[in-house]
DNA sequence: GCGGCTATTGGACCTTGGTGAAATGGGTGC
DNA sequence: GCACCCATTTCACCAAGGTCCAATAGCCGC
């Protein structure tokens, strides 16, 4: 949770890896630098909060793939992209993917520490979320069959008398299967209950 | 809500306004155009979904500062814009302020008419949650200020003896105040409750 | 002032929710 | 088989929620 925010670069060229990798050391960021996609991608993730400059145009696998194979991964890695031959319609294609900046070559140091920053602050917060909604993930998973059933009906507004209804048995065993349930989220009230059932709903995978 | 979509265009030069009007007009939408900023700014808004084409380069007021006035008075109309001279970092800008895309002239008639109907899309799903909103905030708006400060606790998970002790009150005169708001708001259950204060939590204006 | 309105409050009464102790039954490991 | 664990269920009891009825107090228009 205290983890250093690491900066990844992935660049063809050497010398551009170098000088960014250096720019980007300067200004105070732990950097990773990669020349090519596949050892990238290969790469083990850093725990902390991270962020990726990206080169558009490389060899075999570019950047657009990269954006695209990260998503599918499921991985949520802030990306600046940074291109010496961009266009517009790749700018806006990237940015609709959910890039985080799109910068072109040469370069402004000053612009693209302030991408960075947003960047990792992206990242931080996106990280946050995520840590949380485990919690929240692995609480719904210690819940047994009927517990997670009963969970289902509670947070559908509807009354124990009524559960225990839909689910053919008696009323007092519902509220049995409720009080555990609620201890075993962490809840005190229904509310919490709903507002976590919220949190969990709304998101397939983060 | 059963109002016909409408797509404002607005550029300043009156040929391209002509041609642009024409060509979605014959893809069957409805068209507004106009040539000053001034006069599109001044325009009622349009009750059903509607979205913006724009000129980015325009005299006096430019396609910035027509999306930033937009925004700043609270209007969410999804932005198409589309420009003779535009560069990377006006699309990247402009995307990041929130508009729908970003296309190039000369266009390609399929892109703007793809684009226009996902910023109609966009503003669809925009306008009807606008309204369920509003109908939220009326609800809310109808409580006396007694049965607000009752919500503001309920929704905080406390118990009603609890909040009758925080505003100094008897814990049947709460259960009363709580019963009122709840058929005032709309709903049966505490859940539903907490989902509508959720909704309205979280979205300062829209 | 007076009638009418609304907000706030309280009591009586019933319904619903919540908890502790405990029984039943199906698996698992030995 | 036996001991054990876990999920599911039930009972009895108490606490909390919810509703009907009604009183009080302030405010507005006439």
């Amino acid at each position: 949770m205290t983890d250093e925010p690491l900066v990844y670069v992935l660049d063809d060229e050497p010398e551009i890896l170098k000088a960014l990798t250096r720019l980007l050391g300067a200004a105070g960021l732990k950097v990773r630098g990669f020349t090519s996609a596949q050892e990238f991608l290969a790469h083990e993730r850093h725990p902390g909060p991270a962020c990726l400059v990206l080169d558009l145009a490389m060899p075999e696998i570019d950047g657009l793939e990269v954006q695209e194979r990260l998503r599918r991964g499921g991985v949520q890695l802030p990306i600046v992209f940074l291109t010496g031959h961009g266009s517009i319609p790749l700018s806006v294609r990237t940015l609709k993917a959910g890039a985080e900046d799109f910068l072109t070559k040469p370069v402004n140091a000053t612009e693209l520490l302030a991408a960075i920053r947003a960047a990792l602050q992206r990242a931080s917060a996106q990280q946050i979320e995520y840590v949380e909604l485990e919690t929240l993930r692995q609480r719904l998973a210690s819940l047994t069959p009927r517990e997670r059933e009963v969970l289902d009906h509670v947070i559908a507004g509807k009354l124990n008398k009524r559960i225990a209804a839909d689910l053919g048995t008696g009323e007092q065993t519902i509220k049995v299967h409720r009080g555990r349930l609620m201890r075993k989220m962490g809840v005190r009230s229904v509310v919490e209950l709903a507002r976590m059932a919220e949190r969990l709903g709304r998101t397939p995978m983060a």
